[in-house]
DNA sequence: TAGATTTTGTGATTTCATTCACAAAAAGGA
DNA sequence: TCCTTTTTGTGAATGAAATCACAAAATCTA
């Protein structure tokens, strides 16, 4: 159950939609393998991790796998998601069609400058105080965070005091998970510079093989 | 010269930039160990890694690390970045303030709905038309690709061969880099499917240590 | 100046994910 | 029915990154 599984788990149901598209009934673990640009073993084992299973000679079943990582990644139903800072990040996302064909759903977002409390595609937009209400109310467990990096721990402290059990965080700091919740960090400049870095390394050493 | 090193120079950087503002002007390896979650062998394999020393009972100082990590990184000067597609997401990075303090200056935009072609705070936005031009004459090396996934990897194609040498890549599909071009891709469902994954496994065995 | 203490730099060790490799099962063909 | 082929599932081997552990250097103390 390693976090490279998990992000694998996603892969796979990306290429399992597209086949699923192209009416494709069966799939074996080696053409997940080349879709990902890895080795077939690795498909397998990932499967079995999970309980997964296929057929010898058979392949797997591309309705029951995609059925099967859809349980297990809890999206067989709608997540409901609110937005925390609804700045430039946080408007983008409510906006963002990707989500919704994936049964995520942006269902409010807080903010605490009173101009922007206005709705963005029927989405609603409130005050920080309506935050605590609203979560309890709705039973959100998922939130993600698109403000200021000085308020991004007071925020994410508020969030989690309130009963929020995962945070996708965009604010260029990494939040620490405290007790049972989880923190994905989505640093920006880092991935940019990244970009940067090896764009750089291999200008320089234009042509040659490392 | 691991990938997970360099993204570790950018936290460090990350966390120098914030001590200098406090006025540390020395650090050690602990320090910074401590700030990422890491071992302090860690911190100095990295920094030995990059030709990086520093004084055995003096430690590192800040001053001097930021400088050599912002060259190594390729932040010693202004880099200039070009934006492709300017819907939700490529407007909200033409708006995100982190990358002018980080040296990232967005200098267009591109996009194929001409009513978009507008100003976003200074930026210019051209048709697809400009963009072959455009990246010859300002000798543009990087890209951010945020067009839909069924446009990304012909986008992508079409940079390459005007000579862009690293992208960002938001479309929620993986662009396989070819050649001498690096693609980092950063996949904004899976990075929310993983958390809503781990908020509910820590649900369901929920206190218990794995 | 001598001894104690702190911190770096790095070889040795450990850990852990990925790949290899093959037995076992399933399906098809003669 | 029996032999051949295909593909799974997994134990063993590999490889790479993180951690451990310690000698060497630098500074401090008296």
């Amino acid at each position: 159950m390693n976090e490279n599984s998990i992000e694998r788990l996603s892969k796979y149901k990306s290429s399992l939609q597209k086949l699923k598209t192209l009416g494709f009934l069966k799939v074996f673990s080696d053409n997940l393998a080349d879709a990902l640009g890895i080795q077939s073993a690795q498909v397998r084992k990932d499967f079995s991790l999970f309980g997964i299973s296929g057929k010898k000679r058979g392949g797997y079943n591309v309705e029951d796998l995609l059925t099967s990582i859809n349980t297990i990644l809890g999206k067989d139903r709608i997540e409901n998601v609110i937005i925390v800072g609804c700045g430039n990040i946080g408007i983008a996302l409510m906006n963002y069609r990707g989500f919704v064909r994936e049964k995520i759903k942006i269902i409010a977002g807080f903010d605490i400058d009173p101009s922007r409390m206005a709705k963005v595609e029927k989405i609603p937009i409130y005050t920080m105080e309506k935050l605590k209400d609203f979560i309890h109310a709705e039973s959100v467990k998922i939130a993600i965070i698109a403000v200021p990096d000085i308020a991004a721990q007071r925020v994410a402290d508020l969030l989690i005091s309130y009963g929020i059990k995962g945070i996708l965080n965009f604010a260029p700091i990494k939040l620490k998970s405290q007790g049972e919740v989880v923190i994905n960090n989505v640093d920006l400049i880092q991935e940019i510079e990244k970009v940067i870095y090896y764009a750089n390394a291999m200008d320089d050493d234009n042509g040659k093989e490392s």
